[in-house]
DNA sequence: GATTGTCTATCTATCGATAGACAGGAGAGA
DNA sequence: TCTCTCCTGTCTATCGATAGATAGACAATC
């Protein structure tokens, strides 16, 4: 994986978080790289395929982070999620690349929706794993779905207090 | 209201659902209607007005069908917003319009934006005057946060299952 | 006669993608 | 060491398609 290359992945998951997958374009990226569109296309032949390599780039990453942080109770586990995406979405104010891709679902290539759903699949399994109990899974789905819901209204409210109170709740037990 | 510009409006709800507002084009409403695109222009000046004016009608819209249904108890109150977008994403596999919007956020213009806060506002505002407590606000924003990421869950998925794992905790009190 | 709604025609801008040329460096063989 | 060849990365130029938007003509209706 050359420079100019990594360069342009990072150019463009910061473009995919920020304007979604129809509103990110080969030219856009090549214009913040200093290089012309014709030349994007060298090291990523197509725009799907381009997205499909930074969406895995993006899972593998976010999730190496989260393995960092081992938790020693439940509430600690969404504790561990809720500082991940929030620490992204505080850093540059936009919320997390699977999700946004995710509400664009029917517009994907196929190349594309494997590796988002891989995404929520491997984060779920990871947040069951680490809660446990009974209704693991489902508490998992939950969780995700508050976390990427949260960083939604955020994104709408222009305000991440939105995200705060959505998953301030998450700290409470949900049984006594 | 004429009713080729009610058709335009459904047309247009249905294709932001589907592809977001940057994959929403004139040229393809016109064609589901059966007109030109440069008669779109007559009834909608431009597309963001459009898209600000069909916001503001499925915030109208969903606000009364909920408002429609009261509530007895806060659990109630939940399950409310629940079968609400549950049916609606039900219906036709899409999500919520303002949930796809928010997620394209900065791209929007600010016209759209204050009509998709304004639904979220009104939406929380409800919500947490149902639910009622010292946290009622709260756990407004963490409810709508769960129903939207839920729906961005099973859209991601293609299974509205995961919509439904995600939301099934809701009916779990959040204290004995 | 004015308004409403649609049309044709067209503009400028942007999109993803391709073809083909060119420069520069790496490595192999003499 | 020199030369030839191949590969990498970039370029220019261009294609066909699509986008939002506008001007102005026309028909129907009020």
């Amino acid at each position: 994986m050359s420079g100019t290359a990594t360069r342009l992945m990072d150019f463009a998951e910061a473009h995919i978080r920020e304007r979604g997958y129809t509103g990110f374009s080969f030219r856009s990226l090549a214009a913040e790289a200093g290089i012309k569109s014709a030349s994007v296309h060298h090291h990523f032949p197509t725009k799907a395929k381009m997205a499909a390599v930074v969406a895995r780039r993006y899972g593998e990453r976010f999730l190496a982070a989260v393995v960092a942080k081992p938790n020693e109770s439940a509430e600690d586990a969404i504790s561990v999620y809720r500082s991940a995406f929030r620490a992204a979405f505080e850093r540059d104010g936009r919320m997390c690349l699977c999700g946004v891709l995710g509400a664009e679902a029917s517009v994907l290539a196929p190349e594309v929706t494997v590796e988002v759903q891989s995404f929520f699949r491997s984060c779920v399994e990871d947040l069951a794993r680490r809660i446990g109990g009974p209704a693991a899974t489902s508490e998992a789905f939950h969780v995700m779905a508050t976390l990427e819901g949260g960083m939604m209204l955020a994104r709408a409210y222009g305000d991440i207090d939105a995200f705060d109170q959505a998953a301030s709740i998450l700290t409470r037990p949900a049984t006594c």
